[in-house]
Order: C-alpha cells, then structure tokens, then sequence
RNA sequence: CGCGGGGUAGAGCAGUUGGCAGCUCGCCAGGCCCAUAACCUGGAGGUCGCAGGUUCGAGUCCUGCCCCCGCAA
C-alpha cells in the first residue's frame, strides 16, 4: 500500500461541519491534500478576539498548508500551480467564480446538506426542521457557477426524528459525510459515476438567516413554533420580548390544551412546569435565558421565575414590564 | 475605554429608607397513604465574588479588583 497518492486535492471549507468529512479525505492515501482555504479569521464574542475558522486546527494538525484570502481571486494563481485534480468545497462560505471553478483537471465538488434540488442556499440544515419534514440528506455535487445548481454525484438520505434539532442534524450529517465522502469522490473521479443533472424545476431556496428570523410570533399555531425552537436554536435562538428585556427560548417540550383561557403570548405555570399560549395550545418551555443571565432550565424556572406567571410575551420590546 | 444585566445555602431567585440573612426546589430524619413528582412535621446547610473604606452597626453606601452573562459582531 505505498502506492504515491492518486489524486491532488485542495480542500475548501471553514466551519466545524466540514472538520470530519476533511479528515477522513486527509486520512486517504489515495489522496494528497496540497491546500486548504479558509475564510479569513473572525471577531467572536464580547470582546471580539480574532478566532480562527474550526478547519485551521485541522490543517495544523497535519501540516496541511493554510490560506485565507479576502478574495477568492487572490490565490487563484496560488491555486493554478499546484496542479490539482480536483478542490472539495464543503461550507466555504463564499460563491466561486467560473475561473476557480475552472482550475482543477476534474473541477470543484461540493457537499450540501440538503437534498437538491430542495433547499439550495444557506440555512439548508434549518430547513427540513422548520418545515417539518421527514427526511433530509447530503448532495455530493459537480460545482457550477450558479448556487447549489451543479450536477448531483451522489445523494444520501436520513430520516428526522421528531425531536431534531439543529444541533443534532448538524452531527449525523456531518458523520454521514465523513462515512461516504472519500469512496464517492474516488468512484466520480474513476468515471465509475456519472452526475445528474438537477430538475430545477423542482428547486427551493432558503435564505441565509438572520437573528431576527428567531423572533417568535405566538399567534402562530404551536406546532410551528415548536419546530422554530428546535431548529434555529443555538444560531440565531427563538425570543421574544418581556418588557424591555430579551428572553430566549432555548427549549421546549410537549403542548397542552389549555382549559382556562390565556392571552397569546402569556406565560403561566401549570404543575410547576411553564408555559407559553400560543394560537392553538399552550407550549411547554423547559430552557428560558433572561438578559444578563445563564441558561436555566427545568424545574429551576419555578424555582426562582415565579414571577413570570401572568407575564405576557410580545414581539417588541415595551417599556412596561 | 462600544451599550447593559449579574455574583446571597447544593440549584434558581428575593432582600424595601443601613438594624437578628429569606423564598421555592433539592438534601437528611420522621409521619401519612394501596400508592405517588402528592401531603404533614422536624433538621442540616452561608466568610452575602475578593480587598479596602464610611458607620455604633454594611448583603445594603463609597473605591479598586476578579469572574459570569445579554446586546452588538
């Protein structure tokens, strides 16, 4: 097996997503990883230290060459002299330009979480939670210059559990991807494979989100809200507003039908548990944080939040408590 | 010096104009019950983030420091 590798790869990417699917490519003698780019590293956090993107402590770990343009462009006679067959792109985070496209012998792959044609764009993990559907997947596909528009190699579903959360869909895909990646690429670049053309008359698209899309509106029925909680928690977070202040809603349970009458948006408590009316039913909250606090959750909320009982939950901040 | 909230019993919180440190839950012991996350009785558990200052007296007022968190990115 000391055969010298087949194929010279560059591996584009930045969060952790793309971490395991990257090693087990590293790990493949088949291939030699000759670069890896990166977004530039970012502020994060209150006081805003420059951290770098999770796949650099990859590439460090195995002496993988690190770049990290502001444009794209810049490495694009970086990238010409390494003479590579083929650059996997997984969550880099910008759109390449035909002439990078253009570079490697076999082109540019990517690996999408959804299954496409449904859901091209950003928030492709958020999806299928959001919507309520009962299975999602990866799409390994051919790049071209569009957005997620590229010809599908190979396709691979999960079913949703009931309970998914962003969290936890994040990880079976990304193990999904670590499991398959590396025989799918070796099958497409020995012709073993050949790529579909997406129907796109099929196409959805989801747009990147923002933190006001995790603003919670309870004159929505509770089976929505329910699915905004699991699946846009812990980016952008669900919230709303009590009084002036800021309460996210990390968690939430089971619903109850509500004998006594509530207000949309009150909160009560009903055997030490708290609740949230919504438009139909009432929803069971089990993870809160109020402003300047930590995460509380369970029976720690009637523990010391009695006093939210009554309170009512709005979409705007209000000066009145 | 970006704006703001907070550190009080194992957990979550309250503590008015300075005057014996409290609440809910948990924990320990006992009781009731066919039974229970229910109920009753009793109990343990605190250097009130750290240091200094004002005062007869500081959780509370003043100064400095440490730590946590929300907004913003």
């Amino acid at each position: 097996m000391s055969q010298k590798p087949n194929y010279n790869l560059a591996l584009m990417g930045t969060p952790e997503f793309s971490v395991p699917m990257f090693e087990s490519l590293i790990k493949d003698n088949d291939f030699n990883i000759k670069a890896m780019i990166s977004q530039k590293d970012k502020p994060v956090g209150r006081k805003q230290i420059l951290t770098p993107p999770a796949v650099k402590a990859l590439a460090n770990k195995y002496k993988i060459e690190v770049k990290q343009p502001d444009k794209i462009k810049d490495i694009k006679e970086y990238l010409e002299d390494l003479n590579l067959d083929v650059i996997i792109v997984i969550a880099y985070g910008k759109i390449l330009p035909q002439s990078i496209l253009d570079i490697p012998k076999y082109g540019c792959i990517n690996v999408h979480a959804s299954l496409l044609p449904k859901y091209r764009g950003s928030s492709c993990l958020q999806a299928p939670i959001l919507f309520g559907d009962k299975k999602t997947g990866l799409t390994i596909m051919k790049m071209d210059a569009g957005m997620d528009t590229g010809d599908i190699i190979k396709q691979f579903e999960i079913e949703l559990d009931e309970k998914e959360t962003l969290p936890s869909l994040h990880d079976k895909l990304s193990l999904l991807g670590k499991e398959n990646i590396s025989q799918t690429i070796k099958a497409y670049l020995k012709g073993e494979i050949k790529a579909i053309e997406q129907d796109d008359s099929q196409a959805t698209y989801v747009k990147l989100l923002k933190k006001e899309d995790g603003l919670l509106d309870f004159t929505e029925p509770t089976e929505n809200i329910e699915r905004k909680i699991r699946a846009l928690n812990p980016w952008p977070g669900t919230f709303a507003f009590l009084g002036d202040q800021n309460l996210k809603i990390l968690e939430s349970q089971g619903t109850i039908e509500t004998d006594q009458p509530h207000t949309i948006g009150e909160l009560f408590f009903n055997s030490n548990k708290l609740y949230i009316q919504a438009q139909d039913k009432a929803l069971e909250i089990s993870k809160i944080q109020l402003s300047g606090k930590k995460p509380i959750q369970g029976q720690q909320i009637s523990a010391g939040y009695k006093y939210l009982d009554g309170k009512i939950l709005t979409k705007v901040p209000s000066s009145s408590g």
